[in-house]
DNA sequence: ATCATATAGTTGTTTATGCAACTATACAAA
DNA sequence: TTTGTATAGTTGCATAAACAACTATATGAT
């Protein structure tokens, strides 16, 4: 019987990931106040190319934890936007890599600018140390279940 | 500037709740294979109801911080499945009261069984101290946010 | 009693998720 | 080469979330 005095009520806040769906409509919220028009999983997909340009739908998939159909769609509403573009790698014609425009590069500093806000705004009064064993638990249990 | 050393790379995982969404795969997968039929969002209502029968579709709202449309159309598929019932409340025309059916309560222990499971598998190898801190630091952000 | 405002719930629209079924291409073994 | 299998991506369907606009009822001020 492991952990077998976790009790039910501190449970549910777990299961149901409150706190970081309060995270997620915060920054909605500060990315609207701000005038940026994207969703927050569509960040998190820029978020990864910002990082790396030119990835296949499936390096994406690894990276933003979402299953291939979420992000053929999460890239297809991108390209609707002219944020980024499918091209056809050469290597190997049944897959697409991702490219930023112009206009997502753009993004990538107002946008961190304003993540990097809502976060501050939520560890408020959280010393770094509770937010380091906060993120090793969150990382544990990402492992233990990916 | 507060936390100004909280490094860009870890603030990606805490605004995309990584954790919490593989819990939620992990407990959806756990249903189903119980042979339990219902989706994690209709279980996080049942949950309430168990605690306290009877509630208004605002207060499950405030419960499972969630809008009034997404309760409405949760309670409108819990109804489906026979799992609640709606119930005009007499003192207050405006509000419905939402009650258990007996396939709903027969659920209850079943469900938290493998809630208890999937959470034992999430926290493996986590220490109680660990687990109190992580859960501190989530309830500091939701206050922050809420 | 009347009127303004607040509250409870519903509906429509867009975006996203999870799962299964599908197409197309690559690759490895015979 | 052929054949079987794995991989990359798409499509269809059901469920859910976020937001705005809406209806109905309650409440408080005059």
């Amino acid at each position: 019987m492991i952990n077998n005095q976790f009790k039910k009520g501190e449970l549910y806040s777990f299961i149901t990931g409150k706190a970081s769906t309060a995270i997620a409509r915060r920054l909605q919220k500060n990315f609207k106040e701000t005038g940026i028009e994207i969703t927050i999983e569509q960040w998190s997909v820029l978020y990864h190319l910002w990082k790396e340009d030119g990835q296949s739908q499936q390096q994406l998939c690894e990276a933003t934890f979402r299953d291939k159909p979420s992000i053929t769609r999460l890239v297809d509403n991108l390209e609707k936007s002219k944020l980024v573009k499918r091209v056809a790698s050469k290597n190997d014609r049944r897959s697409n890599l991702i490219f930023l425009t112009k206009e997502a590069k753009a993004l990538e500093q107002k946008t961190m600018d304003v993540a990097n806000r809502t976060l501050n705004e939520a560890l408020e009064g959280v010393t770094n140390g509770q937010i380091e064993i906060a993120k090793e638990v969150l990382q544990m249990v990402y492992d233990n279940l990916k």
